[in-house]
DNA sequence: TGACTTTATGACCAACAGTCATTATACATA
DNA sequence: TATGTATAATGACTGTTGGTCATAAAGTCA
């Protein structure tokens, strides 16, 4: 391999040292508390390279949210692996979000951000918007097709339409997850706060006591069971 | 009434002038794309003044929050009135929602959005903070009590969690209100642009030939008859 | 009127995203 | 090796913005 190949690699290595310092710190520290300045000190780089790679702030942190919906889609994916029974692969779904947030909470806190359009994403960030949208699609996909094939076996009921289902089985898994990580991250500030008095108001305390992986179990079955199988099982507890 | 009542008056009559033009801003141009130079001229102060007021951008931020969520609290809270069977309403609570979101769809979307937890809210911003928790806690507790209601009565199965299906519920609903309200942003988007090249890469297309209202109705019926009500009415289509 | 309190102002500051003229490096050719 | 050229990296600089504060204006009371 030539001297071109490696200029090549050489590029790509600057630019995933700077998503890798992007990522560290925009993880840690949230999009708008963490700046350029910051990013270039860590991949010790100077700022105007960072913009040599990427457009601009968003792109950059865009481009950690592709990775993050990309490392969702692939757990979701590989917990197929070998299943059939449209039944064990919708709870295969389930467990794998579940693992996502447990294995990757940074991330699964941004994917809980990016729902909203507060970012512009013209011009430059463009393609990789596109791509974001590409792998959601992927995500409902095969989320969607599991449906549609336990419908074209007769095991879930045909007058159930695949995407409503998903929808409602995806939305609930992430509030009670959201829930969850909201009320585990403030009770961990309650222990180190001595006074008490700056708890984050967003952390729901009207569900503090509630078993969140139990709700998210139950709720989970009690959709499989009560709605999509087609002889509703009624004896399950 | 004396000069002392009148300064008072004086006084919540300048907060209100800054919440208006703050909400004018805010809900047109986002909270990023809101100065406080801008709310300053809105509402021909200065920004000194502003700060006199509200010690922060956020805190100004919030106080719309709070009012946007006791908007639809109250829509919910009102829809209740004369009814008394707890299947209408729950019904009458997931149309005041899709009320609320068709006539304060601004309203709607930056509830959607305070879920993040990227502000700060220590320090000066606490008071405001617990009263939207407060608020939030009151919807759940709306909602939740009108399932034990059904509970007790007899009508809705006693192996059901209230927490459980109300978060089942709210969050399905919201996230189809949320996909319609991308989706009729970005038709909107594509029209306006000739090109057609710079969709708003999260309006997700996947779902974008979805009827969102009658999925959002067939999502509640589907809920509540098959997971809620004792005796599982199958008959319903 | 004059002393004193409350309210309002906008020039100012620090922090930040993004730019660009300048410098450094790599490489090709003689 | 010397020289020209293309590419990559730099950091001082700019414009914008959230937030501050010394000063000024307005209101109040004796």
């Amino acid at each position: 391999m030539g001297p071109k190949e490696r200029k090549v690699r050489e590029k790509e290595q600057r630019r995933d040292d700077i998503i890798s310092a992007g990522e560290k710190l925009f993880l840690k520290k949230g999009f708008p508390g963490t700046t350029m300045d910051e990013i270039a000190r860590e991949c010790e780089l100077s700022k105007g390279t960072l913009y040599l790679y990427f457009s601009s702030k968003d792109e950059l942190f865009f481009t950690i949210v592709l990775t993050a919906m990309t490392v969702m889609y692939n757990l979701m994916r590989d917990s197929q692996e070998g299943l059939k029974e449209p039944v064990d692969r919708i709870r295969a779904i389930g467990s794998a979000y579940l693992n996502f947030y447990d294995r990757h909470p940074e991330y699964f806190r941004i994917l809980s951000r990016i729902m909203d359009n507060e970012f512009d994403l013209n011009g430059e960030n463009y393609e990789i918007g596109i791509r974001i949208q590409q792998m959601n699609s992927e995500v409902w996909r095969l989320m969607t097709g599991i449906i549609s094939d336990g419908i074209k076996e007769g095991i879930f009921r045909d007058d159930t339409d695949p995407a409503e289902i998903c929808i409602s089985l995806y939305a609930s898994a992430s509030m009670i997850i959201q829930l969850m990580d909201h009320t585990k991250r403030n009770h961990g500030n309650m222990k180190k706060m001595s006074s008490g008095a700056k708890a984050d108001p967003f952390a729901d305390s009207f569900f503090s006591s509630l078993d969140f992986r139990k709700t998210l179990n139950s709720c989970g079955e009690r959709i499989i069971y009560s709605i999509l199988v087609n002889k509703p099982d009624l004896s399950h507890t």
